[in-house]
DNA sequence: GTCTATATATGGATAGAC
DNA sequence: GTCTATCCATATATAGAC
C-alpha cells in the first residue's frame, strides 16, 4: 500500500489527479479532499487556497517534460537517433500522464506569457534549438534529406506525438479500445511515427 | 456595424467567444452579459439557464466540422486527392475558429460518451470510414503506396492539421509571431502537411 | 494535526417594477 | 423586453474545540 504517506503527500497526490482531470475551475477542494480521504479544512491547514495547492502541482508537473527533450536535442547523435528518441521517450512520458497535454494546452491558454515565463520554455528553447537547426540545415545540404523548415519538422513531429494524447477519449470511444489496448496503440505508434517522419523527409 | 442584431443574437454570439475562450466552467454569465452589452438577466430571460445557453453555442460549434470531412471522404476522388482536400479544408475551417478544437478536447473529457452521442460521430464516421479503408487498401494492394493502418494515416494528418491551434498560444510567443503571422504560417502548412503525408507514404 | 461548525465570497437564478 | 434588487446554492476559506 502508499497509504503510508503524510498528509500533505496524500493531499498533493490527489490534487495532482483531481486537478489534471478537471481542470482549475473544473475541480473542488471537496472533490480533492474525498480523493486523499482527509478533511476539506486540511487542504487549507497546508496550503492556504486552492490558488496555492494549484501553483504546487503546476511545480510539480513542469519539471517532467522540456528537461529531457532538451537533453536529447542537445546529445551529439545523428539527427534521425534524435528524432526517434524524442518520440519514443515524449510517447513514453506521455504515457505515465495521459492527462498532462490537455492540462498544459488549457494553462497556456489561460495566460500565454505567464505560462511561458513559469515554465522557463524560451530558456530552454535557446539551450538546444540552434543546434538542431544547424544540423538539419547541414544534413539537407548535404542532401541527406529535402529541405524542410525546422519548425515544421518539429510541428509535425510533436503534433504526432501529443494530439491522440490530447484526443484520447474521443478516439478510444470511437475506436472501442480499451485503456490497455489504447495504451499499446500508442507503444506500437512510436515506431510508426519515426517511420513516418524519416520516410517523409529521407531523399 | 453588426449592432443591429437582435438581443437574442448578440447574446449568442456574446456567449459563443466566451465559452470558446473559457471553457463552460471558466465562463461567466456576467462576462457573456458583458460582452453582448446587455444585462445580466436577460441571459436568462432568453435561454433560462447557463446549460441551456451552452448548449445552444455547442449545437451551432457542431455543425461545421464533421459534414465537411465525411463530404470529402465519400467523393469519389484519388486518394492524394482526398487527403489534399481533407487537409486544406479542414485548415481554413479552424482558421476561422482557431479557439474549437481546444473548446472540443475539453468537452469530450468532461464526459466521452455523452459527447459523441450529441455529436454523432459514429454514425457520421460510418458514413465514410468503409470506403476510405477499402480505397487504402487498394491501393497498397496496388503498391501505390506503403502499408499503413487507416487510423494511423487519418491520425497523423489530423494530428498535425489541429495540434498547431491547440498549441497556438504558446507557439505563437515561442516564435514571437502575430496573429497574421501565424494565419499565414498556417496557411503554408496546408502544403507542407500534405507533401509530408504523401511523400511518406508514397512507394 | 485533525475535526465540526460556520463565515464569506462568488456566481447563477428569480421577482417585480418599469 | 429590459432593468434593479435580491435570493439561493455552491465552493472557498476560517474559527475554534479537541
Amino acid at each position: 500500500m502508499t497509504k503510508d504517506l503524510s498528509t500533505e503527500e496524500k493531499i498533493l497526490e490527489a490534487a495532482r489527479r483531481v486537478f489534471l482531470r478537471d481542470g482549475y475551475h473544473g475541480a473542488r477542494m471537496e472533490a480533492i479532499a474525498k480523493e486523499a480521504k482527509v478533511n476539506k479544512a486540511l487542504l487549507h491547514y497546508y496550503f492556504r487556497s486552492k490558488e496555492k495547492l494549484f501553483d504546487s502541482i503546476f511545480q510539480q508537473i513542469k519539471g517532467g517534460l522540456l528537461p529531457k527533450v532538451a537533453e536529447i536535442f542537445k546529445a551529439d547523435l545523428p539527427l534521425f537517433d534524435k528524432i526517434r528518441l524524442f518520440v519514443e521517450s515524449y510517447i513514453d512520458l506521455l504515457l505515465e500522464s495521459p492527462y498532462v497535454p490537455l492540462f498544459m494546452m488549457n494553462e497556456v491558454n489561460k495566460d500565454p506569457e505567464n505560462f511561458i515565463q513559469k515554465m522557463g520554455i524560451i530558456e530552454k528553447l535557446q539551450s538546444f534549438l540552434p543546434y538542431f537547426i544547424v544540423q538539419l540545415q547541414d544534413e539537407i545540404e548535404k542532401g541527406n534529406i529535402k529541405p524542410i523548415h525546422p519548425m515544421h519538422l518539429l510541428m509535425n513531429t510533436m503534433s504526432m506525438c501529443v494530439f491522440p494524447f490530447l484526443a484520447k477519449p474521443m478516439l478510444q470511444r470511437v475506436s472501442g479500445m480499451s485503456d490497455a489496448q489504447y495504451m499499446d496503440m500508442m507503444r506500437e505508434r512510436k515506431k510508426i511515427i519515426t517511420e513516418f517522419v524519416i520516410s517523409s523527409i529521407k531523399t
